[in-house]
DNA sequence: AGACATGTTGACCACGGGGTCAAGTTATGG
DNA sequence: CCATAACTTGACCCCGTGGTCAACATGTCT
């Protein structure tokens, strides 16, 4: 790989981070080649496809971050503390950071770096549910497909309120947390979704 | 207004609302047109907008499900009932009717009629929020403009999961309706939101 | 320094959205 | 039955997206 080739790489990687973490995952190719000063011929150059950009950029951030939330987690001597502070943690990732919004909401097949981290957070998610419906204080019909799905629909509005300087997307997360303790539980009127179930809905 | 011009506002009107229905409130307009077998070009000379559109096809129609809901909920001799039972009853909308769970959620700032089912709509929350309040079932710290919130980041992925066949979006009404009964509540972390601010966040 | 490989560019393609308007068509009233 | 006002049409404008590629520029290696 030629110098100016390598250079011209670290722009687009630099203007993509930035530009991912402000607006998300779907800004337009085009815009991120914008901000790199650079022409968006040479993106599909260097990289290819968003996916490609995807894997460079933004999995191992994410891996970060969901991974130490869910180290935090299982270490918190209380399963519940664990969880619910995993949920909140979660959440206001998503809402601060439009990126991680997307990263457990929209699919994205082809970047199978990313994908891989998705998998990996479910199935900490997995242990941390698990965990905590051991301990007894978590309902026990509660799935890690529950959590995915209201991930999934909490992100786009938590990320609208936060950048409208609130923090009100707190209440539904504290709302739902309430929800979920065992002393709360009703029995549910429907079955979970199956984790192949739930990717599907999340492709658009 | 001559005979065939009526005709084709009928024709467009008709398209239009299977459209909204099967796709939500942001079809596109030359897709309307195209369904009802008309130029786009009429369309725009007929209504002129996809507000004034959405006033003619889809106000009544939410007005009347949204309206009977909350009578129903109001109506009914326990509060904690009726406020569940509304609350399932607008999420099964939603689910099951793309446009009307567009209408709680993307606001149309110029579809004047749209809007004032809206506002009904949420003063008749805030009614059956504020029976089962008084009645002492539902926490008191839950308000309007948490069940609006609410409503707004349920409704895609309801969708996204009914269309798939699916009935598991019940599950997260039911974890949030466990969480909201005055004995699961748990002090909450931020203050609400209000309908100025939710409005304007919904407005993309 | 020069030649060749490697990289860059921006015009170009196809698609789709919203929206406009001159030209052509058609209903209707006298 | 025909003049005219009312209406329809589709080509056209703008904008944006993703994506390709011949022509040009520039690093790099001998």
């Amino acid at each position: 790989m030629r110098a100016d080739a390598q250079r011209n790489a670290a722009k687009l990687r630099a203007a993509a981070a930035g530009l991912f973490q402000e607006q998300g995952l779907q800004v337009s190719l085009k815009e991120i080649a914008r901000r790199a000063g650079v022409s968006h011929g040479t993106l599909y150059n260097l990289f290819g496809s968003r996916e490609a950009l995807l894997d460079e950029v933004v999995a191992d951030l994410a891996a970060a971050r969901l991974g130490a939330a869910a180290r935090r987690a299982l270490s918190c001597p209380d399963a519940w503390e664990g969880f619910a502070g995993y949920v909140s943690e979660v959440c206001e990732l998503q809402a601060v950071d439009p990126a991680m919004g997307d990263v457990l909401t929209r699919r994205f097949p082809d970047a199978s770096r990313l994908m891989a981290v998705c998998d990996n957070s479910f199935t900490a998610a997995e242990s941390i549910i698990e965990r905590a419906r051991l301990d007894g204080s978590l309902r026990a019909d509660f799935t890690a497909s529950d959590l995915l799905f209201f991930f999934a629909s909490h992100a786009p509005l938590a990320r609208a309120a936060a950048s409208a300087g609130s923090d009100a997307w707190r209440r539904g997360v504290a709302f739902m947390l309430d929800g979920l303790r065992t002393a709360a539980a009703t029995p549910v009127p429907a079955g979970p979704m199956s984790v192949e179930q739930i990717n599907r809905l999340l492709v658009p």
